[in-house]
DNA sequence: ATTTGTCATGTAAACGTTTACATTGTGTCA
DNA sequence: TGACACAATGTAAACGTTTACATGACAAAT
């Protein structure tokens, strides 16, 4: 590979010279810049970030780390890819790592970036106390939090409106007749599954319907957990007419379930699940849910890193994005 | 953050003893050892990965690259993390890139990698002439191409008998009776279809069926295609009794133009889709596919790079693993 | 007592950049 | 003409490591 040394030697300049025509520096004279450009066009050279990055920490050669907690979820994909979307357009690299709800992994990622000397993290925490994270930004080094946020710490966060998403879906359930409604949640150690749970409740008080319990069930936030809690929802003796699923991975375990006893949807139990996904409307019947908008949020969290990275001292700020409820085929007004 | 130096000072040795610690050097006495082990865990010294990787090329701070095509894709999604368990377990990191199949994107990721020095690089090849990829390859990088091999060049590859999975889907539509059976491909210029089809043509030779030309649909490969493509399908006169979609994507938006006609499956057409899906068990009905073991072929792929990097001289490997048709309730026999 | 060898450690160069500072050349002003 | 400003370029240190080589201490062999 060629390097500063023989882009200097073949253009006969200093690699001081060069490395200001590479950084744009108006102090180079059109002459030597012409010159060196084609020297740098000849030898086919490219800057090593490596040493770019060693050498200057200011945001010369970006990298971004991005940590989320399951790439297997289609919304995290979305939220990959809107920050992948900003990070090609500026020129940045982004370093993924993805830690399946493994505190230890998670832990593991944030070393490791750290000693890639990232200039700025996008992490889904795993909880609000997130030691790992709580210690990065104390070395003042950007992150941004996507989808939660930390408790003991201010930091920059972009996430959604939880509690109004789950009120709107549970809403929409009341208003066309539904009151037995199960909730099928993540694990409530996740923040956003409280809030959730909130904007559930809030919506049968609204309706005057007395909160139940035993509705609600919470395992982990996987397939597995979707699939095996609606098979006991389906089994209650007092079948609820209705399941709200807390995201994406429990909605499809819940299909599961119902498909394998052959309950029709939405005519003999209604759902909606929260994510939606790019092929809900390919599902039969087609699936209501409550739509994040990952891209987006995946945009705005690498901007925010961004800004954020231009001026440590900003004060944080918290972005909390619109849900939107999608009606499609899986509800019905109970009879 | 702490560095060699620093440690050096607290044990008061120098840096190049504290370097050895680090790397096991046998070379140090076991007290001076502890000594300097007992600093680096007061002052949490962890090294910095960026100077290690400036220092030495040798495989020493594993960097790996992974360059996929679409990372909305659950199949390339699997190969992520089948790649990124073993970098897991291996102590590496993984930088990925997803190109959503633009030639231009895919370079520019081609070029960052380079930049940041990777040790070895794990890429789906847009085509098989990929010129970039080959050069790499030239420069004796470590290479492993996934899903798809490179025709001007030797290279290592981990694929999966596509000719082979397609027959096996073919084979047993025929074997139930179909006989008009479409084919919705991606687009040609990836190898990989082309070996689909042949696949194709193989299984109905084998029945003597003749090869009808206007069965087979190509346009991209995406769900878009596949939708638009079904629709046409379902509009034909003759219509088929079956369709063979050939891959994920295409299979949704195929299944959205379907429900959306109101066409029961399998009832009156039967599907079958390249690529199995985790969900594919919740779809109603349940999707039978050719499974692509993409998990797998991730941890081999990275594993087969980590022996390139060990012995760059190594003879070039050609994996091919098997596919598996999965059969669930997407298809019944022709009366 | 001197030599030799071994083991543990230190010194300094190198990786490819960026950048503070020094140097050179040129033109302007008094 | 001499002093000076300014523009363009060069020199060298620094970033945090690894590693070839040098050094020193000590034991064994002569």
């Amino acid at each position: 590979m060629s390097n500063l040394k023989s882009v200097a030697k073949h253009s006969k300049v200093s690699i001081a010279t060069v490395s200001r025509v590479i950084n744009n520096d108006p102090k180079v004279s059109k002459a030597t810049m012409l010159k060196v450009m084609a020297s740098i066009e000849a030898l086919e050279y490219k800057p090593n970030r490596v040493a770019q990055r060693l050498r200057s920490t200011n945001n010369k050669t970006k990298l971004l780390g991005l940590i989320i907690p399951d790439i297997q979820n289609p919304f995290f994909v979305d939220v990959v890819r809107g920050v992948e979307d900003y990070a090609y357009q500026n020129n940045f690299a982004v370093m993924i790592g993805n830690f399946g709800q493994d505190e230890k992994k998670e832990k593991l990622y944030l070393d490791i970036l750290q000693s890639e000397n990232i200039d700025g993290l996008i992490v889904a925490p795993i909880h609000g106390k997130d030691k790992g994270i709580e210690n990065l930004v104390k070395k003042n080094i950007p992150v941004v939090c996507i989808d939660r946020g930390l408790t003991e710490i201010d930091v920059d966060v972009v996430k959604v409106d939880n509690e109004q998403g789950a009120f709107n879906a549970i809403d929409h359930l009341l208003s066309i007749g539904h009151r037995r409604i199960a909730f099928i949640s993540g694990n409530f150690k996740i923040p956003t599954y409280i809030e959730r749970l909130a904007g559930y409740k809030r919506a049968l008080n609204d309706y005057g319907v007395a909160f139940d319990e035993k509705l609600i069930f919470s395992r982990d936030t996987d397939y597995k957990s979707g699939f095996e809690i609606a098979n006991k929802i389906l089994e209650l003796k007092d079948r609820p007419t209705a399941i709200f699923s807390g995201n994406n991975l429990l909605t499809l375990g819940a299909l599961e379930a119902i498909h394998a006893k052959s309950i029709k949807i939405p005519e003999e139990i209604s759902i909606i699940g929260f994510d939606d996904m790019p092929w809900s409307i390919s599902l039969n019947p087609p699936l209501s849910a409550v739509r994040q908008p990952g891209f987006d949020m995946g945009r705005k969290a690498a901007e925010m890193l961004y800004e954020r990275m231009l001026n440590p001292a900003k004060k944080k700020e918290n972005i909390i994005l619109k849900t939107e409820l999608i009606l499609r085929k899986s509800t019905t007004r109970l009879e």
